[in-house]
DNA sequence: AGCACGCCGACT
DNA sequence: GTCGGCGTGCTC
């Protein structure tokens, strides 16, 4: 009889066999309604194979579409996802592939036909009659004019284009519209839309398409492009599957398929840019276009009561006194309280993090378990009365630029503001002020060339943040802030150390010389790119219990002396331990065998809580 | 992940 | 005497 091997959305690392009902013509790359459990389930099949009757295996009860979601190919990617991310292939397939299409009453059995007569034709003996020839080297485009070079690059197709979220989805439709017939892959349109979508480009009918990360196995013909833009944003990596970043899918994918592969980004991934560096992919650079007037105000000793440095301040007036917009960026860090006697943080007693000052509501918030108490009157520490302000969080600069500018039309956007109920106003508010307070989010509010100023408050915050990352991410924030100032703007950086490379390549605008800061250090000590990073979370009931099991992780997985292991640390609020693990390229490899015993099925008891290969944020 | 089965506390 | 807590185990 013919076995169908079903993967399932579900946490399991095996699929599931069952009976092929005789007469069905049926394909690995379906997907199939099968009983699991006690429900019926939808799955993709995996793999179909000859064996003996075994009357234990239930049939299939039937085909959803009728022909299959994914080619050999595209399943063979999802497997080499999951396989590299340490996670269910069920739950990446899950995650890649379109809403099932609604069909109209009464065409279930006529699908089933329609896969028999087609299903099975595989679509390709595609590398054997292309040959050997090479795959296209991927092109990382940059600089001024990146995303409209990608739109001639791409001309009218054959394209899948994966953009970070549905915002950019929304914007990008009607750009690559201009060149042809767009469809959308994303979740920003109906499910019928998205299968509709699918099933387009899988036909040819639409060359060009559009979507986010569960797009990227979405079908595509020979000699296509692969388009991923902003290369460098965490959300191509969020939390949940496909537990890889889209650069490494799409990448991967391109050279499986000999598609050609662009990637633009304002600022790249260390790794990408790497990679240009040394040769496996196209730089594609422009002459600098125009640049702010930039400047880093030094705030050694003056900025602790006072958020504006006089540049900032003085800038701020002309910028107002020109008509034009400001936005001030703070770190998310909100302010802390610091007692001027003994020096010491005020801090959650739980949580032992630093508590956010909110100065109106007259509150200290622990960030992690939400407690909330009133403004003590004195240090906890050493009942000292001197209690002030540390650090600059949004509310607190907003205070200070209102006393300052008591004209000006000034709002705040940050996450707490923008949150709840007068989370619409409060964005009504910043679209329409003059002088904006924000973090990182706020740039969304402004286009390219929409602000006179951007002033950082104090970045510095960013770089003390205890991850390896934190130098690129505020390259990138800063020349993002850069780009929407316009021409003839400033940019105001104020820091504590202002010959910081960072900020220095960005005065500059000077790419290349960032990176170079930054490759060195990466390989001094060992960080992506020339180490690969994973981080292991290991949980269990009691605290004791805990720390043995993390200790036989760590054992097991220092027993490959390719891997370096760090010590068990708290993680969770102490409720689990991490351990964090560096390697080489087959890191996701030794992972898999050392960590085998602890993730079969009848280890119980919880041992392995997670396993993140690549992680994108440091967990903190 | 669901969803069962399976033994110990506060209730009509 | 039951309803229900979530610990443990299975799903082809």
């Amino acid at each position: 009889m013919t076995v169908a091997d079903v993967s399932f959305d579900v946490p399991l690392p095996h699929p599931f066999s069952y009976r092929v009902p005789a007469g069905w013509a049926l394909v690995a790359g379906q997907r199939v309604v099968a009983p699991l459990g006690r429900a019926n389930r939808t799955g993709v099949v995996i793999a179909l194979r000859e064996q003996a009757d075994d009357p234990r295996l239930k049939p299939l009860l039937r085909v959803l579409e009728p022909r299959p979601v994914l080619d050999t190919e595209g399943l063979a990617l999802a497997r080499w996802v999951a396989e590299q991310s340490l996670s269910s292939l069920g739950g990446t397939l899950a995650a890649l592939l379109p809403p099932v299409a609604s069909l109209p009453r009464g065409e279930a059995g006529a699908a089933r036909e329609r896969a028999a007569l087609e299903g099975g034709r595989p679509r390709a003996a595609r590398s054997l009659v292309e040959g050997a020839a090479a795959p296209p080297r991927p092109a990382l485009l940059v600089g001024t004019g990146r995303e409209t070079r990608l739109l001639e690059r791409i001309g009218a197709g054959p394209a899948l284009v994966i953009v970070p979220d549905l915002d950019a989805a929304a914007r990008w439709a009607p750009r690559l519209a201009r060149a042809g017939r767009v469809v959308r892959l994303d979740s920003g349109v109906e499910d019928a839309e998205r299968a509709a979508a699918w099933a387009a480009l899988r036909s040819g009918t639409a060359a060009l398409a559009i979507g986010t990360r569960s797009a990227l196995l979405a079908p595509l013909p020979p000699g296509a492009t692969l388009a991923l833009v902003d290369e460098h944003e965490a959300a191509h990596k969020p939390p949940g599957p496909p537990r890889l970043h889209s650069r490494d899918v799409v990448l991967e994918r391109a050279t499986r398929e000999r598609l050609r592969a662009l990637l633009t980004s304002a600022t790249p991934s260390v790794e990408m840019w790497w990679r240009a560096d040394s040769g496996r992919a196209e730089l594609s650079a422009a002459e600098p276009g125009a640049w702010p007037v930039t400047q880093v105000a030094d705030t050694r000793g003056i900025l602790r009561r006072e958020p504006l440095t006089p540049s900032l301040a003085r800038a701020l007036r002309e910028t107002l006194g020109a008509g034009r917009r400001v936005l001030l960026l703070v770190s998310r860090l909100a302010s802390a309280l610091a007692c001027d006697e003994c020096g010491a943080i005020l801090r959650c007693p739980d949580c032992a993090i630093a508590l956010a000052y909110a100065r109106a509501a007259r509150t200290l918030t622990c960030r992690v378990c939400a407690r909330t108490t009133p403004l003590p009157d004195v240090c906890p520490g050493c009942r000292g009365r001197r209690l002030s302000p540390f650090g600059w969080g949004a509310e607190r600069v907003e205070h200070a630029v209102r006393r300052r500018f008591p004209g000006a039309r000034v709002a705040r956007y940050d996450p707490e503001a923008t949150r709840g109920a007068r989370a619409d106003a409060q964005r009504r508010a910043a679209s329409e002020a003059q002088v904006v307070i924000g973090t990182r989010g706020a740039l969304r509010l402004f286009g390219p060339g929409a602000l006179g100023l951007a002033g950082f408050v104090a970045p510095d915050q960013l770089l003390r943040i205890p991850d390896f990352r934190a130098g690129e991410r505020l390259f990138a924030l800063v020349w993002a802030a850069a780009e929407r100032v316009v021409r003839g703007g400033a940019l105001i950086l104020q820091s504590q150390s202002p010959d910081h490379y960072v900020l220095d390549a960005a005065v500059r605008q000077d790419l290349p010389a960032f990176y170079r800061h930054e490759l060195k250090f990466r390989g001094e000590l060992g960080y992506p790119p020339f180490r690969r990073l994973a981080v292991i979370t290991v949980g269990a009931k009691s605290a004791a219990d805990m720390r043995r099991r993390a200790d036989d992780v760590a054992a097991a997985l220092g027993a490959d002396r390719e891997l370096t292991v760090y010590p068990p640390a708290p993680d969770r609020r102490d409720r689990a331990r991490r351990i964090v693990v560096k390697g080489r390229d087959d890191l996701s490899v030794r992972l898999t065998a050392a960590l085998a015993e602890f993730r079969a099925p009848r280890a119980r008891g919880l041992a392995i809580v997670g396993v993140e290969v690549d992680p994108v944020e440091w967990p903190t």
